[in-house]
DNA sequence: TCTGGGGTCCTATTCCTA
DNA sequence: TCTGTAGGAATAGGACCC
């Protein structure tokens, strides 16, 4: 999808059509989420602070992300794909792969597929798409790039909508790229490539696989060098098992006080636990993030003999992982996730095996604060650690845009 | 410029066990 | 019993993607 999160506030306030819209970032320390091609005329791009995107674009209007809104509109679209093909493999809320193969005899030549596709995502969503077409995923994804708008300081020219790149021709089209296209090398890999005196996928191609694997591991090395002759045997695969789902916030001001931060574990433990709950899930290795204020990462987990799915279960890990962690000089983030996940029939309450409360009692009370939660919003109910000055603490969407809004009534 | 949030995958290190 | 070693799991961190 073309600016998706920003294509959708347009969308829904029809007074934003042709001004730069910048979703996200409306605090000191946000980033741009998602901004229109008039926003993108004066250099604001994705994930850039907002603080430059505001030097860049002052005019901008800045709006925070409806993750719902995004999210039901992101369904749509997936029931628009699947009317060509059952194989979608969805890549976060805006893309997704489609493997046409079987539908050619009902439907004709992919680039028919992708016309028609693209139609209709136009008249049933009111929004714009580009598609790449090709003979591995990776070919498809960098065609659809080439598919898309570009904007720069001369304005906004239209992009093709459809590109397709024909068998045998792969070659042709990879060679003139940067090796920033290539999936999988951001600015560490490509600073390691440039040493290399590497820039172009066309020089990547000449270079020795043993030289790469030197330079930047075995499994990417490998995995790159095949990229670059356009050999990508990744299949379309629907339905993807998470592997992980997690929270985390970045705070307007540092926190250097210990049992601020365990509160907010103990709220972030409860909101991984509902989503685990609403995917009928539940994980075994609980972890642990912090960011201090001079970006410096550090990670802590722990993995039980039980998968958990219950606030009080994740919470009780997550408290002892912070507890062996240097608050003191000030924490910028904080996160908890789950990982080592399963199906929640197989998982038991933590609390059965320390021994705590009964465990069918606490299922009950876990499942009706699930259903309050559903009607009245996050902040209807909560443990007595969640309580703040102002009642349960919920994350001030100034800060956080990204999840859904909570109710207050 | 100064860096969000939700993820995945890979690598190196450490620990445990045979 | 002690030591060395190899392999697997757990842990921690880094890079990347949308």
């Amino acid at each position: 999808m073309d600016a998706f999160f920003a294509a959708v506030e347009v969308l829904d306030d029809p007074g934003l059509v042709g001004k730069p819209v910048i979703v996200g970032g409306s605090g000191a320390r946000g980033v741009v989420a998602s901004c229109t091609y008039e926003a993108r005329a004066f250099g604001v791009r994705s994930a850039m602070p907002s603080v430059r995107a505001r030097q860049l674009c002052p005019d901008a209007v800045f709006v925070d992300g409806h993750y719902s809104r995004y999210s039901e509109v992101s369904s749509q679209l997936h029931r628009i794909l699947q009317t060509a093909t059952p194989l979608v493999e969805p890549i976060g809320l805006d893309e997704a792969f489609l493997d046409v193969t079987g539908s050619l005899r009902l439907l004709g030549e992919p680039v028919t597929i992708a016309h028609r596709l693209r139609r209709t995502v136009s008249a049933e969503l009111s929004l714009g798409c580009s598609i790449g077409v090709g003979r591995s995923k990776l070919i498809a994804k960098l065609a659809s790039k080439a598919a898309k708008p570009v904007a720069s300081r001369r304005g906004i020219e239209p992009g093709p909508g459809v590109v397709v790149v024909p068998k045998g021709e792969e070659g042709a089209f990879l060679r003139p790229l940067g090796v920033e296209a290539l999936w999988g090398v951001g600015p560490a890999t490509a600073g390691r490539l440039h040493d290399l005196g590497v820039t172009t996928v066309g020089q990547l191609r000449t270079l020795p696989v043993e030289v790469l694997v030197r330079k930047i591991g075995r499994a990417q090395g490998e995995r790159l060098a095949r990229l670059a002759q356009g050999i990508d045997p990744d299949p379309v695969v629907p339905d993807r098992p998470a592997k992980s789902v997690g929270h985390e916030e970045t705070f307007a001001h540092d926190i250097s006080d210990a049992v601020q931060l365990h509160r907010h574990v103990t709220r972030m433990a409860e909101s991984v636990a509902v989503h685990l709950r609403q995917n009928a899930l539940a994980g075994r290795t609980v972890t642990v993030k912090l960011k201090y204020a001079d970006f410096a990462l550090l990670t802590r987990s722990h993995t039980l003999s039980v998968a958990v799915a219950t606030g009080t279960d994740i919470g009780a890990v997550a408290h002892e992982l912070l507890g062996t962690m240097d608050v003191a000089s000030g924490v910028r983030l904080l996160g908890v996730s789950v990982s080592a996940l399963e199906r929640e029939q197989g998982a038991r309450q933590l609390s059965f095996e320390l021994g705590g409360v009964d465990p069918t009692r606490r299922q009950e009370v876990t499942t009706a604060v699930d259903a309050v939660r559903a009607r009245f919003g996050r902040a209807a109910v909560g443990t007595a650690s969640m309580v703040g000055e102002s009642g349960i603490e919920v994350p001030d969407r100034r800060q956080s845009p990204w999840g859904p809004p909570a109710p207050t009534g």
